[in-house]
RNA sequence: GCGAAGGUGGCGGAACUGGUAGACGCGCUGGCCUUAGAAGCCAGUGGCCGCAAGGCCGUGGGGGUUCGAGUCCCCCCCUUCGCACCA
């Protein structure tokens, strides 16, 4: 053979592994495990789009695979597999639009996906590979939600308990069966409920909150409505404290865990009642009299200790007590308000937030603290889903109470004294603020609590709240119970019957699953909230025992089948249970799972809140799943210089003149203005390309276009269709080779950072795979031969020391997952041993099996030609010495007054004082220090000389 | 507005606990090879001054600590990401 054929060696090793199973895990008692710590490295499973691979996917994919084949070769026992997340939206919308089947076009994308990741040449084991739509899959899923439903979450124990253990008060019992499971019915943490839900009607579904960005659907960006549906959700809330708890020690970015407790949001407070004035009169005025039906306004608040500042009330436009408190002057008025507000999605409410608008609804309430009687208004800044959907207002002490203060001329009271230094910075005095003090400070104008630092008074104010019996301490979350079912045909079915008499719901029988969906011919949705699975009436109606039942229309969203997908690998083939505990216990927990930090929130949240009900009902072994999460950075399209809307305008006839194209881009971001793009098109036909370097100049640090001067900005962008900057993986491959993809999608810069991608880099890494094929592999012969500069000697002292070096760096580099500067490492070795007019063998060996987890394919390959005849998957990793690594002779600055002035030539292991006085011997040195007095020398051993000469 | 991560040559990026800034790669310049090109190989490549030796400047801006700062401290600017009336 002959020059370095990518295309050759690659599909011939594929061939090779797949053949002979190389990449095979055996289970654990195997004794090809025996003795060996086990690693289990996780990829997101992709989505199978219809537009297939895209180069972000192969960057995880091949740094777990660097690092699977690593662990290996360090004598691991590695789970490393691959599969698909193939149920939810847009699946069904692809294949709606090209009116084939979800289970066609899935199987199609999926063949495609694997396709395109077999031939990137990762060290899967495919005889694990799951796929979420497969019966024998979802079978499982179906399952955990039935655990789900069986499960209720108490809270002395903290954990998830089974529904029969709950206590079944004697009162329920004692009115039958029938109200007992009502009973159960509400505390499962599978359950039903009427709730406002996302309703998006252009997808024909509703949709989790998570789902729903800017008020607009994530997927599509259709607008979304509120509006009651009866749904499936599930009691994610119960399990918020641990979900948060749990986090802190896990090997996780820090900036995922601070999204995951902002997502979950707990803040601790109090919630307190404000009697009705109205009602505080009557009572008062008739004491005998016992007043029932008119319920305080209860809210939650964080700073219970400002309670004497609360001067009004704030109720949201659609709280219930609107409409009951509303004096008969304010009633138009209010109507209208509420009206307004419901009009407005959550999108424009925000959106329109500065200036705080608002009607008083003309009644009043009694602060408890003070029997203050203050208006209560109706704000849309209040929002009814959150806390108790009302407030009590301190203007005082928070910004957007503040703001409504000073719209509508309510009073502003002081009751927490802010410090000297905020009061001048700020032009405040104390009875008059000129904006919100919200820190913390000590109490004042506030009766019992004056004096009191703010965490002191908060106590002691949520002490007396409780003995009076108007307010406690309460914990809130902005979390809210997971929105579980989807008004569509592509996902798992529900495994319950819903009696047609209306009693409660029945579960299927786990022997019984799956609950495969019955075959549509027409799955497109209904528009209605009724799911496209209610057009199936053979399948919906059912009777057993003569007792008439429908099967749920609705099915599970996208995540179910990724929340557990990670258990299946460990036992794919399970018929029995999810997967043999004995198996779990030894995979679990995941050490490495690295995927895009998209997935930041949702996926992961639901699959830990999964596993922790797995957990407490005893089938998995750990509370936690993922023991380490890295999420890769996303890569951007190439860079493009862009120009301001107006120079493109005033210089429309110049670019023209230059052969230069201008494209109006639009900006992302509304707030920013749109720019132009400048390409170049050199010859008819021919796609338009990046302005070469001839027409840009830098001028006083700014990059312009050469002639007109007009400012150039340089920007990459995320990949996308609509800009037609997506690079496709296969287009790469067939160029240069996997080998060279996996390299350069590594060497771009750190795993976890966001950087541009650029085609003609890739020259770099093929260049480097070639230098190392010719260094091994003879390039003129017809076989694969060895080259004849390979020979058995010893190695020289300085390539030997090249050697090591390169061992250490790459093993330490690979094991921190920098794989850029592990590369680079054996770039220089590359050049180094190049340079040598014989190879020793010694040194060559080695360097190919750092190497092999890199660029595998290129790896087998030299080391067949280096006389092996096995794979090197499980060589043992190369060692390295330290002492070897050492120089004889090191390079030493020599500085004066902190600037270098000479460098020393000297021996590795020279003295200080030898250190010392070869600097001032030193000429240069000298010339620099004549005439001045020496006043100190520094001297870092073996590092660096600083004369210092005044 | 809040939170997080960043800002180093023309570009992607290196730089261990403060100790030779710019490893490695792209691009560019010159040379070799070639009928020519491609590929490959060799050399050079932060900026400014200088024939050279050498000098001065230089890690977003400004101040500080230190013999010595990309790295530590204070102030400011910019970029990206996330959250965003969460009481």
């Amino acid at each position: 053979m002959p020059s370095y054929n990518p295309a050759d060696v690659e599909r011939r090793w594929q061939q090779f592994w797949e053949t002979h199973k190389t990449f095979r895990t055996p289970d654990p008692g195997d004794p090809a495990a025996a003795g060996k710590p086990k690693y289990y490295v996780l990829d997101m499973f992709p989505y199978p789009s219809g537009a297939g691979l895209h180069v972000g996917h192969p960057e995880g994919y091949t740094a777990t695979d660097i690092l699977a084949r690593f662990k290996r070769m360090r004598g691991f026992h590695v789970l490393h597999p691959m599969g698909w997340d193939a149920y939810g939206l847009p699946a069904e919308q692809y294949a709606v639009e090209k009116n084939v089947h979800p289970r066609i076009t899935t199987q199609q994308n999926i063949a495609t996906f694997r396709r395109q990741i077999k031939a990137l040449g990762f060290s899967y084991d495919w005889d694990r590979e799951v796929d979420t739509t497969d019966p024998g899959y979802f079978r499982w899923t179906q399952w955990i939600f039935l655990l789900i439903h069986d499960t209720w979450y108490d809270p002395e124990q903290k954990k998830g308990r089974p529904i029969a253990e709950l206590p079944i008060p004697p009162e329920v019992r004692a009115r039958g069966e029938a109200a007992v499971a009502r009973y159960q019915d509400g505390y499962r943490l599978a359950y039903q409920a009427e709730v406002p839900v996302n309703w998006c009607p252009a997808l024909g579904t509703v949709l989790a909150n998570e789902e729903v960005v800017d008020g607009k659907s994530e997927r599509g960006g259709h607008p979304v409505e509120r509006r009651p549906l009866r749904q499936w959700l599930m009691r994610i809330t119960a399990y918020a404290d641990r979900l948060l708890d749990d986090l802190e020690p896990l090997d996780w970015s820090e900036s995922i865990k601070q999204m995951q407790r902002n997502w979950i949001g707990k803040s601790e407070g109090a919630e307190v009642d404000f009697e009705l004035a109205s009602v505080r009169d009557y009572r008062e005025a008739n004491p005998s009299e016992l007043v029932d039906g008119f319920a305080p306004i209860r809210v939650f608040t964080t700073r219970p200790d400002t309670l004497f500042g609360a001067t009004y009330m704030v109720l949201s436009p659609e709280h219930q007590l609107v409409d009951r408190i509303t004096t008969p002057e304010q009633r138009a008025a209010v109507t209208a308000y509420q009206q307004a507000a419901a009009r407005k999605s959550e999108f424009e409410r925000t959106e329109l937030a500065k200036t705080k608008t608002g009607v008083f609804t003309g009644a009043y309430a009694v602060n408890p603290v003070n029997d203050e009687r203050i208006p209560i208004w109706i704000a849309d800044y209040v929002l009814s889903g959150y806390g108790t959907g009302a407030i009590m207002a301190v203007p005082g002490h928070d910004e957007r109470d503040f703001a409504f203060a000073k719209q509508f001329g309510l009073p502003i009271r002081t009751v927490v004294r802010p410090t000297d230094e905020w009061l001048t910075k700020t032009g405040s005095t104390l009875d008059a603020l000129t904006e919100a003090y919200s820190d913390v400070g000590v109490a004042v104008n506030s009766g019992l609590l004056d004096g009191l630092p703010t965490a002191e008074a908060k106590q002691k104010i949520i002490g007396w709240l409780q003995e009076k019996g108007v307010g406690h301490r309460r914990v809130n979350y902005k979390l809210r119970d997971w929105l579980f079912s989807r008004q569509r045909y592509w996902g798992e079915p529900f495994p319950v019957l819903h009696p047609a008499d209306g009693g409660p719901t029945v579960r299927l029988d786990p022997g019984v699953l799956p609950l495969v969906p019955p075959d549509l011919e027409d799955f497109k949705p209904t528009g209605t909230p009724e799911g496209p699975l209610s057009k199936a009436t053979d399948w919906v109606n059912v009777s057993i025992g003569g007792k008439d039942y429908h099967r749920e229309t609705n099915t599970m969203p996208q995540w179910a089948g990724s929340c557990w997908y990670f258990l299946r690998y460990i036992d794919p083939k399970n018929t029995e249970a999810l997967a043999d505990p004995a198996k779990l216990r030894y995979w679990l927990p995941v050490d490495l799972y690295i995927g895009g930090a998209e997935h930041a929130v949702l996926h992961l949240l639901y699959a830990r809140f999964w596993h922790k009900v797995l957990f407490d009902r005893g089938y998995v072994p750990c509370p936690e799943p993922f023991q380490r999460l890295v999420n890769q950075g996303m890569i951007l399209g190439e860079y493009e210089y862009h120009v301001t809307v107006e120079a493109e305008a005033a210089n429309r006839a110049e670019l023209a003149g230059l052969g230069v194209v201008a494209t109006r881009r639009e900006s992302e971001d509304p707030k920013k203005p749109d720019t132009y793009v400048l390409k170049v098109t050199a010859a008819e036909g021919d796609k338009p390309a990046n302005l070469p370097d001839e027409l840009v100049e830098k001028v006083k640090g700014k990059m312009v276009l050469k002639g007109l001067g007009i400012e150039l900005a340089t920007k990459a962008e995320k990949m996308s269709k609509s800009r037609g900057n997506v690079v496709n993986p296969d287009d790469i491959i067939t160029e240069y080779g996997a080998d060279s993809l996996r390299l350069y999608e590594m060497f771009m810069g750190p795993l976890e950072a966001v950087k541009p991608w650029d085609t003609k880099s890739i020259k770099g890494v093929y260049g480097f795979l070639s230098r190392a094929w010719r260094l091994v592999v003879d390039d003129d012969a017809e076989k694969l031969k060895l080259n004849a500069a390979v020979k058995d000697i010893e190695p020289d002292k300085d390539t030997l020391r090249v050697l090591h070096r390169t061992v250490q760096k790459v093993t330490e580099d690979t094991d921190g997952l920098r794989f850029n500067t592990a590369i680079a490492a054996m770039m220089e070795f590359v050049n180094h041993v190049t340079k040598l007019e014989a190879r020793p063998r010694a040194v060559l060996e080695p360097f190919v099996l750092l190497l092999a987890p890199y660029a595998p394919h290129v790896g087998e390959e030299l080391w067949r030609a280096l006389g092996h005849t096995t794979t090197l998957a499980y060589e043992p990793w190369p060692a390295w010495d330290p002492a070897l690594t050492k120089a004889d002779e090191i390079e030493v600055p020599v500085q004066v007054n902190g600037k270098v002035r000479a460098r020393l030539r000297v021996p590795a292991e020279i003295g200080d004082k030898e250190l010392e006085a070869a600097a001032l011997a030193d000429e240069a040195v000298k010339a620099q220090t004549a005439g001045k007095t020496v006043k100190m020398v520094k001297v870092v051993p073996r590092k660096l000389v600083n004369v210092v000469v005044g």
